[in-house]
DNA sequence: TTGTAAGCGTTATCAA
DNA sequence: TTGATAACGCTTACAA
């Protein structure tokens, strides 16, 4: 009352009204084990009277802390980054901070300009999965310099960049698929992959180059595609490598969109898979397991990294000087999972 | 240098170096008007030499505008919620704000908390989809009382509450499941839905049980379960259902991985889908398109959701007073996707 | 156990 | 066009 109907109030009020000073309203308030019983009470029931809130941002820019952690994602909708991010914030939120997520729509400049945000909004870390062409890193220069804790995940960095780095085993990924499809005696392979300037698809193609090598099977140029890896892009690409008499027995699919625009399309030509076409994809989307025929993928255990990073993060935000050993890159297993398509 | 290691600089600093004073600074860096090209450039080139950030905290405490709106969804992994935190956060994006993400995990303790957080990390916003048993709302109630814009979508208040609203036609959706069914000519129809606690499935249940009573139909209880509904639960469930002589013609599941159990259950009993047994979805879940047969279910255009909550956001947010007329509810159409489980 | 006072970095108001 | 000043609300070192 008295003062203007929205006037906030805060704990300047709170002192006034009970006659004691702010300071000790801050302290029984934050349960500072150096104020009575009695006047934490007293304290309390006011500030609830009162409709007190604290306010963070004051708080955060006394305390050069803001509890936000920042996320940069290429897109929330993709069934990986929705696991993580779902495992992540769970887990933040135990701890006590938020999460800001923003997403990249894959735009290097949507990025820039996001990195720049989060920066200024003097996010305590960041946590990023690369756009599709993101291919330099000055725009995470900031939270370097600052001793600002920066995590990348799943797409990272290809150059070196002094930064921690938690990320699937892609190569280990592409190897896997390209073994288990040499088992299948299959030689004729197509190879729908994402632009190679992205880290997980440069290292699954190489893992599957390795694989490949090693059982002396060459790729044909003309059987592999690098692109954004969208339903429409497959089709395209599919419909390119099957013209002619000369036909792939297999598709490797860099994800399980992808994967399964191949399985709709061998549908659509009448293709029998796995007889003719063997098709293995890479994710382990639930679309993946619930086609007919269930795709054979690669799981890269979301949840898992996910559960990574925060430790990291937390280990980073406790004590600054974790900071110092970026060590090894962290990698975190990935697993065939094997189904009807191979 | 001088300072110390990691010495932040503010505007003070710079207006130090320039020999100007830190109002001059900050209106150079704002761009506002009524200073001369020659010192914003200046101030603008030292500032970038000067390694100066922004400080949102100070900034936001100043202003008492975060630019921060707070997002409480139930779990980010639903495909329906990814779909619409994707078009908000691009949408918000563009006009400058960030978008705090949290997920209840559909429980009320975990929201309330989450309400309370935002709440004091002085959100300029709240938009909120309920958590599954959500009965009351006094944990929204500050929200109301400071006028800060709060709006419900998809899953909103069951009783009256005098926030924004912005819903699927649940009601709607029933009917049009209801109809089409009964178009099919079956009469003994399951019910899957989610529990009535929840906006959307109590609305979904009373437009199924219009049309039914419409046509004379009616559901048989021991056919009809409410829980959380989740691939586990809709075994449980189905097997209850499939058990002796007497079994549906029709299954209605209230979102599409229930619908995708039914699919997958069919299959296991060797039920012929739709022969036998007709199935209904709703959600328009990418994986109801992709099983076989492919499901019909229900669209409920998140998207488009996002595009109405983001539209009403940013008025409300423009004009404190957009925020007096508690206007009606306002609904998003949804629509019938016919497949072949039908 | 409590109070005093200063300061976090920015910006709006008023004056020059 | 620029400057001086105060204030946003909170916290902490220091003093009592």
């Amino acid at each position: 009352m008295g003062k203007s109907e929205n006037a906030e109030t805060s704990i300047v009020d709170i002192a006034a009204v009970l006659g004691i000073s702010a300071a000790t309203v801050s302290r029984a308030l934050n349960n500072n084990p150096r104020i009575s019983e009695a006047t934490r009470k007293r304290v309390k029931e006011k500030a609830l009277e009162m409709g007190y809130r604290h306010n963070s941002m004051a708080s955060s820019l006394r305390n050069k802390r803001s509890n936000i952690i920042g996320l940069i994602v290429p897109r929330v909708s993709m069934y990986f980054h929705a696991v993580f991010i779902t495992a992540l914030q769970n887990r933040l939120q135990e701890e006590g901070y938020s999460l800001m997520v923003c997403q990249s729509n894959d735009s290097v400049a949507i990025e820039q300009k996001l990195a720049g945000t989060l920066y200024s909004s003097r996010v305590d870390a960041l946590v990023v999965s690369l756009a599709l062409y993101t291919e330099d890193y000055n725009h995470f220069d900031g939270f370097m310099s600052h001793g600002i804790p920066l995590i990348f995940y799943d797409r990272v960095p290809t150059k070196p960049y002094p930064a921690h780095i938690i990320k699937g085993d892609d190569y280990r990924g592409g190897l896997l698929a390209g073994n288990h499809l040499i088992e299948t005696g299959c030689t004729k392979i197509a190879y729908i992959s994402g632009p190679l300037s992205c880290s997980i698809y440069k290292e699954r193609t190489e893992g599957l180059l390795h694989a490949l090598k090693k059982a002396k099977i060459n790729l044909k140029e003309k059987w592999c595609f690098y692109h954004e890896l969208t339903a429409e892009n497959a089709w395209n690409s599919l419909r390119k490598i099957f013209v002619g008499n000369d036909q792939p027995e297999v598709v490797f699919a860099s994800n399980d969109t992808t994967a399964v625009a191949a399985v709709e399309f061998a549908r659509e030509q009448g293709i029998k898979i796995p007889e003719e076409l063997k098709i293995i994809g890479y994710s382990n989307d639930p679309r993946a397991a619930i086609i007919s025929p269930p795709i054979t993928t690669i799981d890269q255990h979301p949840a898992e990294m996910a559960h990574r990073v925060a430790y990291k993060l937390l280990a980073l935000l406790k004590d600054k000087h974790a900071n110092r050993d970026i060590s090894q890159n962290e990698i975190v297993p990935v697993t065939l999972v094997r189904r009807m398509t191979t």
